[in-house]
DNA sequence: AGGAGGGCCGACGACATTTG
DNA sequence: CAAATGTCGTCGGCCCTCCT
């Protein structure tokens, strides 16, 4: 192990510069040689431990280093940490409080009471805006402390504070864990057993009752640390761009964002029209690849949950009572689930298509688009008069267009008008005692459904909001940390190849797939043995049959142990030969798009 | 036996991200 | 954009371990 004191000191440089290195390092599969090579050179049956993935991983030149400076910054905030402990308890420590009021009852002018006084402001300030160091310091360095003495043994005869003559401090505790820790790690890298002689008995007795503590937390804490740090490792995404963090940088981020928007619709309001379909048609496909690309990034993850480490489709799904409630009702009467996806605005808080139909049976009762007999530019007025920025309006028409397509939307097929929705759901038989399941994080669709029934004059054809379910979190607690809940995304990765795949929002394929998704849940929240599987595609049987555990720590560790579908290894062959956009934010590749266009 | 250190956990709140 | 959810750090309370 190369780890020494110098690697220590300039942790900070090594971190930062390292960090960028390493996500783009474990995130390119060429660059995972290191671990395959490992793999291979052990055999299947050997059983890989945590302990071997270190070393490979230390042995690596870039993530070795980088794990090294991950875990000196983890010491360190290790230590930090425990001084904020310790800072926290003395500071409710009996004896702390005990001296505010032996300093009440002290006389204000006395010299006793000016020192003890200064004290007591000196902790304060440091309590309320002290830097760690301090905190340290003053609970550490003998002579510079400031919380009463509580624990030095050359106060046992003396005062442990102005005022008092009290009864002896107890025990000389043991102050030197952060350093005998430190001094273990480098011991056991430098693979050299020697320790520093002591020649003090009651030191000496302690040593060994410490080696011995931290002969235990090197089986226990040391593993689960290092398990930390590798399951950290994969879910770190979120902290590579760093957020502005104080007012000043926000200000400018903000400015920033402004004047790039503003030089966006001046150089669009230059563009020709042929100029500006080319832009668009161009960013679309950009982003389109950009998405695909972080959505199998995102998938690899996938059988990766953060704490049971087990393959997500091989264990049962886990639920709530509100589900298992639903469950119960869908048992009971079938006909009474309703599925239902509406395509709408939440900014003009207008529906432009609505898609209801039958769980079970997944039989279609509406699946139309509204009418609105007005121009685009009345529709896209805001509620409240206000002016629409050039970002809303250019997502707005592309939902539109999507909706009603290209053409006129007032030639369209199957367009209905409110009221004539409202009397075919009313036919339909929906009941205030329907339950509407919708993909959705809440009950929007439902809410925006019934305003626009309502402003007809019918009332009481929907069901009330408690009435609705939101399937997104039902997904999101099994699906892994992190792991996007999109149906655009899967949807694919759990019905590969199904003729939906590609079809997302529009309603009427939204209604199907969000059948398909429920009934799937539900499927999944038995015991993999008990699934009845029979009425999926092919495919998803297969997947969901081979989802296995993953063997071995190695295998988690690069993602192994769950099969990628065919269709969607395929795309992610496609994917991956395409040149890679410079991941960034938004901004920064809408930014180039501007350069590259010119 | 009882006090001190210190870890763990849930509650909480500020802030960020993800959806449509 | 708005709502829901996720993340992260802090705090108080509780409990375990160690020490004399």
């Amino acid at each position: 192990m190369a780890n020494n004191r110098e690697d220590l000191e300039h942790k900070d440089d090594v971190e930062y510069l390292e960090d960028d290195n390493d996500e783009e390092y474990l995130d390119d599969p060429d660059n995972k040689d290191f671990l395959d090579n490992n793999a291979n050179a052990r055999g299947d049956n050997e059983t890989t431990t945590l302990a071997d993935i270190t070393r490979a991983l230390h042995a690596d030149p870039i993530a070795g280093t980088v794990l090294r400076a991950r875990i000196s910054h983890t010491l360190r905030e290790r230590g930090n940490k425990k001084a904020r402990t310790k800072w926290r308890h003395a500071l409710r420590h009996p004896l702390t409080l005990e001296y505010r009021k032996k300093l009440e009852a002290m006389l204000p002018g006395s010299r006793e009471y000016k020192v003890a006084n200064k004290r007591i402001q000196e902790i304060d300030r440091i309590n309320v805006m002290g830097t760690e160091a301090e905190k340290k310091k003053f609970l550490t360095n003998t002579l510079k402390f400031i919380l009463p003495r509580f624990y030095s043994s050359q106060c046992k005869t003396g005062k442990r504070y102005p005022g008092d003559g009290g009864p002896d401090p107890q025990v000389e505790t043991d102050h030197e864990s952060d350093k005998e820790w430190e001094d273990l790690q480098l011991q056991q890298q430098d693979g050299n057993g020697a320790r520093h002689k002591r020649t003090n008995l009651s030191t000496k007795t302690k040593n060994i009752s410490a080696r011995k503590r931290f002969a235990k937390m090197e089986n226990e804490q040391r593993q689960k640390f290092l398990a930390k740090k590798l399951d950290q490792h994969h879910h770190r995404k979120a902290n590579t761009n760093p957020r502005p963090s104080t007012e000043e940088e926000k200000r400018l981020a903000k400015l920033k964002t402004r004047s790039f928007r503003e030089r966006q619709s001046k150089r669009m309001a230059n563009l020709s029209e042929e100029q500006q379909t080319a832009f668009k048609a161009r960013k679309s496909e950009q982003r389109s690849a950009s998405e695909k690309l972080k959505a199998l990034r995102k998938s690899r993850a996938f059988d990766l949950p953060s704490q049971h480490q087990r393959a997500a489709l091989g264990r049962q799904w886990r639920t709530n009572p509100e589900f298992e409630q639903f469950k119960a009702q869908f048992a009971q009467d079938e006909s009474s689930i309703l599925i239902l996806d509406v395509e709408f605005s939440r900014v003009l808080r207008k529906v432009f298509e609505v898609a209801l139909g039958r769980l079970k049976s997944g039989k279609v009762l509406v699946d139309n688009r509204i009418r609105h007999d007005c121009t685009d530019t009345e529709l896209l007025n805001l509620p409240n008069g206000q002016a629409m920025g050039f970002m809303t309006r250019s997502i707005l028409l592309g939902t539109l267009k999507n909706v009603y397509g290209s053409s006129d939307r007032r030639k369209c097929s199957g367009l209905r008008t409110p009221a004539e929705i409202a009397k075919m759901i009313i036919e339909a038989g929906v009941t205030p005692t329907s339950i509407i399941v919708v993909w959705h994080q809440s009950t929007m669709d439902l809410d925006l459904l019934r305003e626009l029934i309502e402003s007809t004059g019918y009332y009481n054809v929907l069901p009330p909001k408690v009435n609705c379910i939101p399937m997104i979190p039902q997904f999101r607690e099994n699906l892994p940390r992190k792991f996007t809940a999109k149906l655009d995304i899967l949807f694919p990765l759990l019905f590969a190849g199904h003729h939906l795949v590609g079809t997302n929002h529009r309603a009427g394929p939204d209604i199907q797939m969000l059948r398909l998704m429920t009934l799937l849940l539900i499927q999944l929240q038995k015991p993999p043995a008990e699934r009845d599987l029979s009425d999926f595609p092919g495919t998803t049987q297969e997947d969901i049959m081979q989802a296995q555990v993953p063997r071995t720590e190695l295998q988690k560790w690069p993602g192994i142990g769950f099969t990628l579908a065919p269709t969607l290894l395929r795309e992610a062959i496609q994917v991956a030969s395409w040149p890679l956009v410079k991941d960034g934010g938004d901004k920064d590749e809408s930014e180039e798009l501007i350069k590259d266009s010119e």
